[in-house]
RNA sequence: GUGCCCAUGGUGUAACGGCAGCACGGCACACUGUGGAUGUGCCAGUACGGGUUCGAAACCCGUUGGGCACCCCA
């Protein structure tokens, strides 16, 4: 139907929409600033040895958009940041003061198969705190994604975040004898039992060569709760959380491992209560990161969280606010007798008083010039016509309420601005 | 990679195998320098290619596109 179609899995923004972008993203960066993290941004195009450096080269080639350069060169359009992170603190190490929060907010791409909550082309809020090794470090990124969904509107009632420890669970592991080399497997039967809705029963992990009485320790894990209280770490971090005022979003789940390799320490995620328990956002500690791309050894806890997902409960929720502001407050109208110099001379001087004045570009009808201002929410129309060109004057209409005046051409803006700092006036 | 569902004006949706309607939108007029409302008129559609049939938007096959779930999720 359409010759040119949008790629796959990508999404179009249309003004509307936009605004609701440029809302959440104005949220994110409240959230970050609030703890007093620095906006950064990494290039988008990133060599793919990067990648390979910890997925592996297969993985990426799979999973991200990858080409050849004009040079021959491996070219990834990113699909994360981390290892961006990872690169440019190693280059600036020794000039760093740390500890260092930053965050950023930009488009990442993953070549994967666009279904409901995941797209091709997204966003994502990245943000780290790097230099610290304190569970209270860990906290506090907990506290500043508890901090966000409250600005946004979802309440703990509708957002949880689930906490573990990977070293906890290694403790767990040490206490089974479960063999270090079937820990991942383990790791991916805990991760996917209460992410996904297939049943993962213990059978399986016989299947991978546990004896069953390991298996059914580990199925036991699940049920442990208090967990938490075996371990250091997390008992300091929920002291954090409580300080930090977040308590009533968190809650410690031995079932959280997340995938990836790099986790050294704790791990959590957000998660949606209602709709299939959607994961919205995911981090934990990494102590090896930097190091891993060349630098020197250095802690860091951090989390990402895609705008796809988020955008879809906001939806559900009404939590986007119906806004659309008209970006113009005063409409200039055209007139056939006057020429369109006159007009945009007379926006020029509306804008040079610090108003956002546009020109209607076209001979059209005032009544329809007027409907376009309406359907637009323009405030304020200006009309230019011949009488009042002939006197020196403009007529400002005040569309909110039907107030009208004819004045002298040097008086509008003031008027204008006076009329829109005030409460709509009304005839 | 596997499976299921879907495809009708610009948008959203109807139509037992028998005249493709409705709503929104856009345009025009009522109203030639005063908007939102109302009314009237107009614009504009069965994704593509085959097949079955007297007759296909509908049924069958294929293609393309989209959605959803699984897999994966750095």
């Amino acid at each position: 139907m359409h010759p040119i179609s949008p790629v796959k899995g990508t999404r179009d923004f249309f003004p509307e929409q936009q605004a609701r972008r440029r809302w959440l993203a104005e949220k994110i960066r409240a959230a970050s600033q609030a703890f007093g993290y620095h906006e950064y941004e990494a290039p988008y195009l990133e060599r793919l040895d990067l990648y390979a450096a910890r997925s592996g080269e297969e993985l990426v080639r799979e999973q991200s958009f990858v080409f050849q350069d004009r040079g021959g060169d491996w070219i990834v359009l990113r699909p994360e940041l981390t290892p961006s992170l990872a690169r440019m603190v190693a280059m600036r190490k020794s000039t760093l003061a740390l500890p260092l929060r930053w965050w950023a907010y930009g488009p990442f791409w993953r070549y994967e198969k666009p279904q409901k909550g995941r797209s091709r082309e997204f966003w994502q809020w990245n943000i780290d705190l790097l230099g610290i090794d304190s569970p209270w470090a860990d906290a506090e990124l907990v506290a500043i994604a508890a901090h966000f969904f409250r600005s946004v509107g979802l309440g703990p009632d509708r957002i949880q975040i689930s906490v573990n420890d990977r070293r906890l669970v290694e403790r767990q592991m040490d206490s089974l004898s479960i063999p270090k080399d079937l820990r991942p497997e383990v790791l991916h039967w805990i991760d996917r039992r209460e992410s996904s809705h297939g049943s993962q029963r213990p059978e399986a992990l016989v299947g991978a060569g546990l004896t069953s009485r390991q298996a059914e320790g580990v199925r036991g894990l699940l049920d442990q709760r208090d967990a938490w209280r075996n371990s250091e770490e997390l008992a300091a971090f929920f002291d954090g959380i409580s300080a930090m005022g977040a308590s009533d979003y968190v809650v410690y789940s031995p079932s959280i491992v997340r995938g990836l390799d790099y986790y050294t320490g704790t791990v959590f995620e957000a998660r949606d209560t209602t709709g299939g328990l959607r994961a919205i956002l995911g981090g934990g500690r990494y102590d090896d990161l930097v190091g891993d791309v060349g630098g020197e050894r250095l802690p860091g806890v951090g989390f990402a969280m895609g705008d796809v997902v988020l955008s879809l409960i906001l939806e559900e929720t009404g939590a986007f606010p119906d806004l659309a502001p008209a970006p113009t407050q005063v409409l200039v109208l055209s007139f056939p007798e006057v020429s369109d110099a006159h007009s945009v001379q007379l926006a020029g001087e509306l804008r040079a008083a610090g108003l956002r004045a546009e020109w209607y570009p076209a001979q059209d009808r005032v009544p329809k010039q007027l409907k376009y201002a309406d359907r637009n929410r323009i405030p304020i129309a200006a009309l230019l016509g011949p009488q009042e060109v002939e006197g020196g004057q403009v007529t400002l209409k005040d569309l909110r309420g039907g107030t009208q005046v004819t004045i002298p051409r040097a008086e509008a803006a003031a008027t204008a601005l006076a009329w829109l700092a005030g409460p709509a006036t009304s005839s």
